[in-house]
DNA sequence: TCTGGGGTCCTAGGACCC
DNA sequence: TCTGGGGTCCTAGGACCC
């Protein structure tokens, strides 16, 4: 038995924790570059802004409505989401996190599982002040259906458990093919080509052969999930990335080959910072830039990628990132983004064993551990490579609505009178 | 003017080997 | 007309998730 437990419009709700006037007004939060609508309260959606809209499309309707709007804030909603799940951790004998806002508890060998459910969603709202769905249920992907049924239901209360057969049905026959974990777009519209509507409609269709050939293996497992058969594990252990990435949408167009291998030497930092943490090296370094897509100029998408000797140094991944750059670019073209990946990780312990490495690799670790260490404690970039480049007008986003960083910075603590 | 970022998994098909 | 067969490994691309 799993549970999912599920902030509600997480994004929104962190912003609304540190001004309570909003409770009850429509909120939006906005990706990066304030591109986007990434988390919208429910006040927000009846007014029709749709996931994923253009905030240009929807800004005129924001303004008139008086919705309150956020650029995404991530240091404030990480630390909040740590405070969940540690509340999870402490309340429940495994828990997987499976992203920011949410996070799968084993309920197996839980007597009053709905109980606990309430007692949960309780103690979260008490002590955090983050709102939570839980859906209960026999595998992943039915705890997600109760998890929708929750956050839908008024008289659920926020907490569905499907506790029986009758019960499960009932809910999947209130839910539609799109809505099920896994599906997506084009697999929805396959579906429904083929007659089956709900998931209770799916979990009932018997064409293993057909289903395969559509839907491949993942399709067969949500199949088997919806009737109540295990398939996706559950991942106790925080595992690690296969791969790392770091991308940005510029504020404005690069046009110049300098501004662009500045804002890459910036991912690359970024991104070698997190490998390290999870104790990791890379083996591959991939850089990648593009033109504006939404543009009817002509395109170009540089890419370039190259194997490595294993290491965390961020030094060299950075050269190697820097003259993949320098191959592939081309002049004149007007870019928009740009991006860097780490990927093929083996581990840090490794490192020590390799006699071939240059004999100073143990030094250099010591300096990154020392560099790691000392943006920890005095803030993220208070020392970083020259190749960063000290003024990032150039390429850097534009976040005109973000709110203080509350729980991370002494500077933007909140003040009460 | 203005359209996010960071991941995972699966499969087909090519390269390569004997 | 006609050009082995079978296996493994790797990668690109699609689909999906939040």
């Amino acid at each position: 038995m799993y549970a999912l437990i599920d902030c509600n419009s997480f994004y929104c709700s962190c912003e609304r924790l540190f001004r309570p006037e909003l409770k009850h007004r429509p909120v939006v939060v906005l990706s990066n570059n304030d591109g986007c609508i990434i988390s919208r309260t429910d006040e927000a959606k009846r007014l029709g802004i749709p996931m994923g809209a253009p905030f240009f499309k929807v800004k005129d309707l924001c303004r008139k409505k008086g919705v309150a709007v956020f650029s995404a804030n991530f240091s404030l909603y990480t630390d909040l989401s740590n405070r969940v799940m540690g509340t999870l951790y402490e309340q429940c004998p495994k828990v997987e996190v499976y992203s920011i806002d949410e996070a799968f508890a084993d309920l197996s060998g839980v007597a009053h599982k709905e109980s606990l459910g309430r007692e949960l969603r309780s103690i979260i709202l008490k002590n955090i002040g983050v709102p939570v769905g839980i859906g209960i249920a026999s595998t992943k992907v039915l705890a997600k259906v109760a998890n929708h049924l929750a956050k839908k239901s008024q008289k659920a209360g926020g907490v569905v458990y499907l506790s029986d057969q009758r019960l499960v049905d009932i809910a999947l026959k209130r839910t539609p093919v799109e809505d099920i974990w896994g599906i997506g777009r084009k697999s929805a519209q396959k579906l429904i080509n083929l007659g089956l509507k709900t998931a209770f409609d799916f979990k009932e269709y018997d064409n293993e052969k057909l289903i395969k050939r559509i839907f491949t293996k993942v399709g067969l497992q949500i199949q088997e999930e919806l009737r109540g058969i295990n398939c996706f594990s559950f991942a106790k252990e925080l595992e690690k990335k296969e791969s790392i990435m770091c991308s940005r949408s510029f504020g404005k167009s690069v046009y110049d080959k300098s501004a662009l291998k500045e804002s890459v030497a910036n991912y690359i930092t970024n991104a070698a910072g997190k490998m390290r943490a999870q104790e990791s090296l890379c083996t591959r370094v991939s850089v990648f830039a593009r033109t504006n897509r939404f543009k009817a100029t002509e395109q170009y998408y540089l890419y370039g990628e190259r194997e490595i000797a294993a290491t965390s140094d961020t030094r060299k991944i950075m050269k190697v990132a820097l003259d993949l750059i320098d191959e592939h670019y081309r002049e004149g073209y007007e870019y928009k983004k740009a991006g860097a990946r780490l990927s093929g990780f083996c581990l840090s312990s490794e490192l020590q064993i390799d006699f071939l490495r240059e004999e100073d690799s143990l030094a250099d670790n010591k300096l990154m551990q020392a560099i790691d260490l000392i943006n920890k404690k005095k803030g993220e970039g208070s020392i970083k490579l020259g190749a960063c480049g000290l003024d990032d007008s150039a390429w850097k986003m534009n976040r005109n609505y973000k709110s203080p960083r509350y729980l991370s910075s002494w500077n933007e603590l909140k003040e009460f009178k």
